[in-house]
Parts: C-alpha cells; structure tokens; sequence
DNA sequence: CCAATAGTGTCTTTGAGACACTATGAG
DNA sequence: CTCATAGTGTCTCAAAGACACTATTGG
C-alpha cells in the first residue's frame, strides 16, 4: 500500500514540473612545463562568452556519466587524453549572476597531470592551450572563471603545504631537487633544501628507483623515485614553507 | 552585430530544453548539548523516503535565492532560528541512484551553532530532532544521508585538528575548560590541558571578558573568554591531538 | 683543476606530549 | 580542613629553519 502510493507518485514525478538551476562541471587542469605552473584553457566558439577562454566544462550527461566525477572525468580525458591522475573537488558556485542563459550551478574540479603525455594531443585538438598561471589575467575569461581559477589554485597552494600532491605533475621517474621545484611552484616559494628532503624522505613516500641525469644535463647524477604505494593519501602533521 | 546575435542566442535559449539533474542542498546542523555532540535531523512526511529521517535541506529557489549559500542559509534560519554562524560547503555528490525521481546532485553544508538559542524553535517546530551523533545509525536515513553524515562528520574532525572551528558551538562568553570539552567532543579524542592551553593561547586567538562560575558549579572560577576578531581564520601550522 | 648539480651535518627554534604541581572557590 | 575545578612549571621529543659543508659527475 505504502508501496504502491510510492509509486504513483514516482510515476507522475516529471522533473521539467519544476524550476531548476542549470548544473555544469569544470576543470582546472595544472601541469608543470618550462619551469611555469600551467592551466589549460579553451576558446570558446559559441554564445555565450563566444572567442572568451574558459577553462574545459560541461555538463552532466545523464546517459553516460554515472556521477559527477565521472562528468569531470570525461571532460579531462577528452581535452587531455590523460585518465589517470589526481583529479578531485575544490568546490560548488551557484547564483544567478554568473551565466546570462539562467540560474546557474557549476562544480570546480582541479586536476594535476604531466607534461609530456598530453602536449602532442593537445596540439591536435584546436582550441585549447596551456596557459602560464601568471598570464591567465590577460586573457578574456568567461563567466566567472577567473574567480574559479583563483579559488583552484588557492586550493592547490595549500594543499601542497601538507601533501604531496606536487608528485603527480611530474613525469615518473623523478628526482627530489624536481620535486622541490614542483613544491616551489604550486606554493609560489622558496623552499630549504634539508628540510625539505628531510620531510619528504622521513615520511617514507618515495622509492627508489635508480639514478639519472641531473637537471640541464650537468653535475652530480641524482637519485630518481617514484610515489610508494599509499603516499598520495599522505597528510603531514605540520605545514611546510612557512 | 555579435552584440545583437548573442542576444537572439539568449532569447531562444530555453533551460527545459535540456536534461539537466535535478539540484538541492543539504545541511549538517551541530551542536554540543548534555555533553554530547548532536546534529539536527528531520522526519520526512512526503515521498521519496517518506518517515524516513533526512539532513534538513531543499531545493534552490530561483526567485528568492541569490546564490546557494543563501539557500543553505534560507534552510538552516527556517530550522533553528539562528542566522549567525559558522556556514560552509562540505562537499557536492551527484549520481543517477541517489534519489529515485532522477538524476540528482546535492551540495552538502556543515553548520555549527550554540544549543542554547535554538531549543525552544526547535521544539515549536514539528519534525525537527536533535539526535546525538552517535545515534544516527539507529535512523532510518533517507538518500544517501547516512554518507553525506559521515562526509560532514570527517571534515569536523579534520577541521577541528588545525582551526578554532568548536568555538562555533559554544554560547559567548565560554572558558577554556569548555572549549576544550567541546574540541574533544568534535575531534572524537582526548586533549593535554596544558598543550591544549597554550596552543589557544600563544596563538592570540580569544580575548578574556571576566570570571564566571566553573562547569559543574564548583571549584575555583573560570576565567571567561570571545573569539577575537579574525579568530575564525585562524590556522595552526600544525595538527592537534596526534 | 673548475663548474654545476646532488646530497649531508649539525645547531637553533618552535611547539606538542606528559605529568606533577599550585591556585582559588564552596562547604 | 576537603573536594572540585582552574591554571602553571618544566622536561622531553619531533620536526622545521638556516646554512655551511661534502660528494660526484663532465669538461
């Protein structure tokens, strides 16, 4: 009874009855190359925001997505090629400002990949193109992308203060004077080598995997790593750079 | 010429024409009452999950809202009466199986606010409960709540080990023995008196406002302390209660 | 040898953990 | 006085900052 009243009502459920925002997903995809913390950013070729950057979004499709990590799962792969890096939620905006169509909700995603798997795709697929984070500001951005962008990477300043996020921008192998720099860049500051490699190596999250070519080719070979199993969940006890 | 076909774009476009998930939010309201951390549920009276227990929480509505923390903010004023307090954005889930009418996203809040002015209003309205955090398992939860609780509880947790986030769920003036009641309380674990102390204090986070009679009525007085301006921001270079 | 990069020794400083201690109120 | 609660003194320990030092390669 209590059943069939529960039906009924899930059968008359249309959801267009209702007043809905418009939902989408975005990205802001981080890697690192010549030495600069890059976003990739896109042209748009349609209204609205038509010839403004943004970074890669869409929305949700019901058919295919199983959630919306999926949603921005897609997106990722179809601009990068790249599945399988860190990808997570930094936050939810919604108001009615920010898309002139309707009342509009998006949810920001960052990603962090390589370089060097993605630049030969990328330069196929037209419209997108990696951007120096300090020259984002002298693009058009739509919508409200540049607050979006500000609040990824705020997000990825400070999670690099007691993770070890910085690890997955960079190519596997790698060495610790690497991952210093890809901590210096996503921080935007200096770092102490000592302690540095001190933290990094007490905490047990590399292995090693050998020897390589120093950084410019001259010098002292370095010792090269790659993440321990488990190492991306790492959370220090204690902020770094500080 | 762009101008007006941008325009004809935006009077053609019409959001229905589309399949779009449907959006809501939901909110963890805590507090700390009888020495136990609670958190407000509400019985639901309508399909899905009618008498089943839920987070308060609802739709967005388009004319009155002018983002989604004011929907949060709509929902948590029409639950408790209080408008004050700590309000934040925990995380958003969204996925084809969490509600039985269709596609379904939902952007989950944590709250914190002091028992004291919100018993009566809660009492006045209907369905509403608070329910020891502990207890919630022996709710029937509607949706996915049961996660979107442990989602809200984790991050109290997390928060509480590097901010002075329990002080939101004490009534002004407080002392620092039930500051440190309700950090343990939030956290799930004991605390060092002194370390506990002095980390508040070093960190110049609370300004004294008198005595006032110690917990439980006896003993020596307690010295009474506010949050100093700013207080909310304040982060710990490093974790507590390790 | 030099230049360049990798990697270490070691002293100082900060702040948490442990835990015994003292202080102030009511009866 | 005792009991109860507030608040302190002080030692140890973990980990970051500073910075000078040594090590290993190619030329």
């Amino acid at each position: 009874m209590s059943k069939s009243s529960e039906q009924s009502f899930l059968d008359s459920y249309n959801p267009k009855d209702f007043d809905t925002p418009i939902y989408s997903v975005d990205i802001a995809i981080f890697t690192l190359h010549e030495g600069q913390l890059k976003v990739l950013m896109v042209e748009r070729n349609e209204y609205p925001y038509k010839d403004y950057w943004a970074l890669p979004g869409g929305f949700v499709d019901l058919k295919k997505d199983s959630d919306i990590n999926a949603t921005a799962r897609r997106k990722l792969v179809s601009k990068t090629g790249v599945n399988a890096p860190l990808l997570e939620q930094v936050t939810t905006v919604g108001n009615a400002k920010r898309d002139p169509r309707h009342w509009s909700i998006t949810t920001l995603y960052m990603a962090l990949i390589p370089y060097a798997p993605t630049s030969a795709f990328i330069e196929a697929v037209n419209e997108a193109r990696w951007v120096p984070i300090d020259e984002t500001d002298q693009l058009k951005l739509a919508f409200d992308h540049k607050e979006l962008l500000y609040f990824a990477r705020e997000r990825l300043k400070s999670k690099t203060a007691y993770t070890v996020l910085p690890m997955h921008v960079l190519k596997r192998p790698f060495s610790l004077t690497q991952l210093q720099k890809a901590f210096e860049l996503l921080m935007d500051t200096q770092l102490e080598k000592k302690s540095f490699r001190r933290r990094i190596l007490n905490a047990d999250l590399l292995k090693e995997v050998g020897e390589g070519v120093p950084e410019g080719g001259k010098g002292r070979p370095a010792t090269l790593y790659e993440p321990a199993d488990g190492s991306e969940n790492h959370l220090f006890v204690r902020v770094f750079g500080d």
